[in-house]
DNA sequence: TGTGGGCGCACATTTGCCGTTTGCGGCAA
C-alpha cells in the first residue's frame, strides 16, 4: 500500500458520491482527506499518526485502515456496485453536476451517456422537475460535442488573443478603461480562457458592439454584469467580459484576475474581521461598502503589501507577503543580454535594436547573433562576427547613456564542440552557448554538450537551457539539477528566457537555482524591436519563482556587470 | 464527513451571475 493509492481512493469515493447527489459537504471531506495527504511531504511509512492528520476522521479513517489493512476499501466496493460507471462521463457533459446527474439517475434511470442521449430525444428529460425544454436541447448538443472541447491554450497563442481583442476594445467608445484579467495576467503557462475588465456606464451597448467586432462563435451568457463568449481565433478559445464602474475596477480586477485560492484566502481574511469581500467592493460591518483607487489600496486596506498578479497563486503567497519586496521587478532591470539583428536572423539593425533599449531606459545591452552552424539563422562566420564587434564598437562611441558590448548566441553542436574556437570567444565581452540541432540525443549526449559549454572559461550563459516550446515540445530533457550543479561549480549563469513561447527555464528549476546561488539573467531573445517587451512577461514569470532582485543579473548596475561578468 | 466546543449541533474555502425556471444548480476568479 502507498500514499497515492490511498489519494486515489479517495477522490473516486468522492466522484461517486458526489454522482449518487451525497451531501456536498460529504464529497468535500473525502477530496479533503485525499488533499491532506498529498500536501504532506511524508511517505507512507513515515507517517505513524495519520489517522489523527488534521481532515482525517472517522468515516475516511476507516478507509485507510481498510486499504492498510485489506488493500482495498470497502466503502468503495460498495460504491462501484451501486453506481454505474457509465455515468462518470456525463460529469463532463458542461451543466450537469452531481445534483442534476443524480435527479435524472432517480427519474428517468439514466445511467450512461446512451441513456440520456435517448432520454433527450424521447423529451423525456424535459418532464423531469427541474429540468426544461430548453435543457433537454442543450444536453443533446453538449453531448454531441463531447470529445471536441477545446484544451487550454499556451501563453503565447493567449497573449495574441490578448492583444486583438485588446486593439478591437479601443475602438469602442463606450469602453471608459479596461483590462486583460485572468490567468494570462498572472502569467500562466496555459490557460482555458481570457478575461477582461471593462469599466463602462453602458454596458449594454459595449456588450453588443462586443458581439459586432469579435469573431464570435457562440454566446455562452450575456447580462449586463458580463459577456461570456468562444471566440473562433485560429483556435476555440472562452473569453468573459465583465463590465463595472470605475469605483468597483480595483476590487473587480483582482476578483477576475485570481487566482480562485488566492481569492478565497483574502475572503477569508476579511470574513475574519467582520467584512466581505466580493468583486464591487468590500462590505464592512455596518454594511456599507468600501471601494478602492487601486488593488495596491486594496491590498493595503488588509495590512498587505501589494501582491503581484504573478504570485497569485495557491493562497500560500500571503503568508510569505515580507518576502515580496526583495522580489525582482520590471523597474529594477537595467539591460538585455540576449537579441538578435538583421546580421542573422532578427527584423532590425544593430542600431535600431540599440535605439529601442535606449527608450526603455536600459544602462547597457548585449547584441548576440547566432554563429555559422545555424545557416537557417543566417548564423555569423568568424570572419562576419569581427566585422560585427568592430561595428558595435564603433556605434558604442556614439552612444553616453547605454553600453553596447558584442556577444554571440553561439552553438553547441551536436558532437559536443562550439562552434567559435576560444581565441575568437576571447574577442567577445559576452557569450551565450545554446542547443538548437539534435534534440532526439540521450540525456547522457545532451549532457555532454552542454558541460563542454558550461565549462569553456569564455562561456558566461547557457541559454534556454531545455529547449522546450511551451504547449509544443519538451525540449531535449536535460538533467537540469545537474546543469545548475555545474552553473555553481563553474560561476555561470543560467537564462530565463523571457520569450512566453518559452519561459525556460521552468519555475521549478528556477527556485532550484536560486537555492543553489546560481544567477539568472532574464533575456527576451528579441528578433524584433516589440520583442524587448517580453522583458515584462519574463519578470512576471520570474516572479513566480520568488526570484530576488539579487539573484537576477539585469538588476546589477552596469559597474557590478562588467566586473563580475565582463571581465571577471 | 470533519472540526470545534461542548456532548447536540453549527459550520465547513468565498461570493455573485446567468439560465432556466420561478428556487437553485453550475460555473468562474
Amino acid at each position: 500500500m502507498n500514499k497515492k493509492t490511498i489519494i486515489r481512493t479517495f477522490e473516486k469515493i468522492a466522484l461517486y458520491m458526489e454522482l449518487l447527489g451525497e451531501n456536498p459537504f460529504k464529497v468535500g471531506a473525502f477530496r479533503k482527506a485525499a488533499n491532506v495527504l498529498e500536501l504532506d511531504p511524508r511517505s507512507l511509512s513515515e507517517m505513524d499518526d495519520i489517522l489523527k492528520l488534521k481532515g482525517i476522521g472517522k468515516g475516511t479513517g476507516a478507509v485507510i485502515i481498510d486499504l492498510l489493512e485489506k488493500g482495498e476499501s470497502d466503502l468503495l466496493k460498495e460504491l462501484e456496485i451501486e453506481v454505474p460507471s457509465g455515468l462518470i462521463p456525463l460529469l463532463r457533459i458542461p451543466g450537469l453536476g452531481g445534483k442534476k446527474i443524480a435527479k435524472l439517475r432517480e427519474a428517468l434511470g439514466i445511467d450512461s451517456l446512451d441513456s440520456l442521449r435517448a432520454a433527450c430525444e424521447s423529451h423525456e428529460v424535459s418532464k423531469v422537475p427541474g429540468f426544461g425544454k430548453k435543457t433537454e436541447e442543450k444536453l443533446l448538443q453538449e453531448i454531441e460535442l463531447l470529445g471536441t472541447k477545446k484544451g487550454k491554450l499556451p501563453v503565447w497563442q493567449i497573449e495574441t488573443i490578448v492583444k486583438s481583442i485588446e486593439a478591437e476594445m479601443r475602438g469602442i467608445s463606450e469602453i471608459i478603461r479596461f483590462s486583460v484579467a485572468g490567468s494570462f495576467r498572472r502569467a500562466k503557462e496555459e490557460s482555458s480562457d481570457v478575461d477582461f475588465i471593462i469599466v463602462t456606464d453602458e454596458p449594454s451597448v459595449v456588450r453588443e458592439k462586443l458581439l459586432e467586432v469579435l469573431p464570435i462563435e457562440e454566446t455562452v451568457a450575456g447580462g449586463d454584469a458580463k459577456l461570456s463568449v468562444v471566440l473562433d481565433m485560429a483556435d476555440l478559445v472562452d473569453a468573459d467580459f465583465r463590465f463595472v464602474t470605475e469605483a468597483q475596477f480595483a476590487t473587480a480586477l483582482h476578483h477576475f484576475t485570481g487566482s480562485k485560492d488566492h481569492n478565497v484566502r483574502m475572503r477569508q481574511i476579511a470574513k475574519s474581521k467582520g467584512m466581505k469581500i466580493s468583486e464591487y467592493g468590500v462590505e464592512t460591518e455596518d454594511g456599507t461598502v468600501k471601494t478602492f483607487d487601486s488593488e495596491k489600496e486594496f491590498f493595503a486596506y488588509f495590512d498587505l503589501p501589494f501582491i503581484p498578479p504573478s504570485l497569485r497563486m495557491d493562497g500560500r503567497e500571503i503568508d510569505r507577503a515580507d518576502e515580496i519586496a526583495g522580489l525582482v521587478t520590471l523597474e529594477d532591470i537595467r539591460g538585455d543580454f540576449h537579441m538578435h539583428t538583421t546580421w542573422s536572423d532578427g527584423g532590425y539593425s544593430i542600431r535600431e535594436m540599440v535605439e529601442a533599449c535606449r527608450k526603455k531606459g536600459y544602462s547597457h545591452m548585449v547584441i548576440t547573433d547566432h554563429t555559422h552552424y545555424l545557416k537557417v539563422a543566417n548564423g555569423l562566420t568568424p570572419e562576419r562576427i569581427r566585422n560585427q564587434i568592430s561595428e558595435i564598437r564603433k556605434l558604442n562611441e556614439e552612444y553616453d547613456d547605454i553600453e553596447i558590448f558584442c556577444g554571440t548566441e553561439m552553438d553547441i553542436l551536436p558532437d559536443g564542440r562550439l562552434d567559435f574556437e576560444d581565441d575568437l570567444l576571447q574577442e567577445l565581452d559576452f557569450v551565450i552557448a545554446s542547443i538548437h540541432s539534435n534534440f532526439n540525443q540521450s540525456q547522457e549526449q545532451i549532457m555532454e554538450r552542454l558541460h563542454a559549454a558550461i565549462s569553456n572559461p569564455y562561456v558566461n550563459i547557457i541559454a534556454h537551457p531545455t529547449g522546450r516550446i511551451i504547449g509544443q515540445r519538451d525540449g531535449y530533457n536535460p538533467d537540469v539539477p545537474q546543469l545548475i550543479e555545474w552553473a555553481k561549480q563553474y560561476n555561470k549563469i543560467l537564462e530565463l528566457n523571457g520569450n512566453p513561447h518559452r519561459f525556460d527555464l521552468a519555475i521549478e528549476y528556477l527556485e532550484i537555482a536560486q537555492k543553489a546561488d546560481v544567477k539568472i539573467a532574464i533575456n527576451t531573445d528579441a528578433h524584433a524591436i516589440d520583442q524587448l517587451e517580453h522583458m515584462g512577461i519574463g519578470v512576471k514569470y520570474a516572479q513566480k519563482a520568488w526570484l530576488k532582485k539579487e539573484t537576477v543579473v539585469n538588476t546589477w548596475p552596469l559597474e557590478k556587470f562588467i566586473r563580475e561578468i565582463i571581465r571577471k
